[in-house]
DNA sequence: GTGAGTTTCTATACATGTAAAGAAAGTAGC
DNA sequence: GCTACTTTCTTTACATGTATAGAAACTCAC
């Protein structure tokens, strides 16, 4: 990897792209036809240059993803007026980070590899920990109160875009569709109940109550 | 896809293998040597057929591990016995599909497909959304209340179990330990306090707490 | 039996990520 | 200039999932 700041003149042979060059290319494809056309050689061909030339310049492709990622966050995440009142807080930071990832839908292949903690989303995290410590939770607690509200922001949003591409590319029943269909009332009484509505309910929007009810429940004293 | 009950003798070239092969054979190979090992043309060839035959069977890759998570899941599930109080069936409920799932790591390229809806887990779910129903919960807010459920803990296995693996096949610093490290005090000072302990508080288990701070939340009147 | 229809299986081909080997293009010391 | 060293880039190759075309093996209607 290169050094940006080397004190002496550089070593080696001279890059012909950079990484910066990589990461904007690969964006603009992905903006203009999608993250199904990001492939190591058209982005090769794109720059002029061969594929694996692009391993000096990024791991491999899922870390390329990730700096998509990280881009994406620096440039389109803007840090919003927060509510004073701690516990308001926390809802709309959790939120305002949850939107900005619903909104690329090819995150779902990189949201899995770690946290999320590229630099511009950590403002975000500093407000939720900061938030819950104001409410009273020591910062160990503090810590995990955020990793929960994390672990229901990425389940959510991985769940909720997976189930929406298969869809779009498989009109074949789903396994949900069998398994409500072949359902024993007796057995299974609750489900069979709400089996009619299962499938609109379950496309309703519900990420912001979920997450008031789990912010609510970490604050509560046990 | 083979009619299990033609009325009359099957039409067309009598098939040399079975879904039920396949999917035994694959979970062989999973089982001795872990999913990486196991492609199409491997499997395909401890059966004793082509790659291409599989598809036969099984509609891609995908819906054969679904069809493998399935199978795990029938077998291995035991229906415990759940407290009687409502509040803590869910717990235990979505504490033990969640436990279930943690123990088989190759799950995350599965998790991410669709809800967990195996026959074998929709016991679990009866429990669960009966459950809150019968803690006071209108029918529709119950199934909402699943899926937050849901959502944390897909969403806690697949970050964690993803973060594990990366842990192990790369030594590299991750972004979140640059991050932290880079740490600017007066502009993140929370962080900047946690930051020594981030790591190890982050390798807490901490499911149960946030399930019941969840479930909490969710019953709590709003 | 023959031909049509149906299902399963085989052979081939392709796109993709990336490993491995080594060539190319520079600097540093002499 | 020459050699050693370093970094970047090119070439080639491979494993993988899967699309496509068509062969193979059956049943059925006649």
């Amino acid at each position: 990897m290169p050094q940006p700041s080397a004190p002496r003149k550089a070593l080696g042979r001279p890059p012909r792209i950079s990484r910066e060059e990589v990461i904007e290319t690969a964006r603009r494809i992905v903006d203009t036809e999608g993250v199904g056309r990001l492939t190591m050689r058209r982005l090769a061909m794109e720059i002029g240059s061969t594929a694996m030339a692009l391993y000096h310049h990024v791991r491999n492709k899922e870390e390329l993803l990730v700096l998509l990622l990280d881009d994406y966050a620096a440039r389109t995440l803007q840090r919003p007026e927060l509510p004073a009142q701690p516990r308001e807080r926390i809802v709309v930071a959790a939120a305002t980070i949850h939107e900005a990832l619903a909104a690329c839908p090819w995150i779902v292949e990189v949201l899995t590899a770690d946290d999320l903690m590229s630099t511009s989303a950590l403002w975000f995290v500093e407000q939720i920990v900061d938030g819950l410590v104001e409410c009273g939770l020591p910062p160990e607690r503090a810590v995990h109160g955020y990793r929960a509200i994390w672990y229901y922001t990425a389940g959510e949003i991985v769940v909720r875009t997976t189930a929406a591409r298969r869809r779009t590319d498989d009109d074949r029943p789903t396994y949900r569709e069998r398994a409500f269909a072949e359902l024993d009332p007796s057995e299974l009484p609750r489900l069979a109940q709400v089996a009619d509505h299962w499938a609109p309910l379950t496309a309703e929007d519900t990420y912001l109550e979920g997450l008031r009810a789990l912010v609510d429940g970490l604050l509560t004293p046990r």
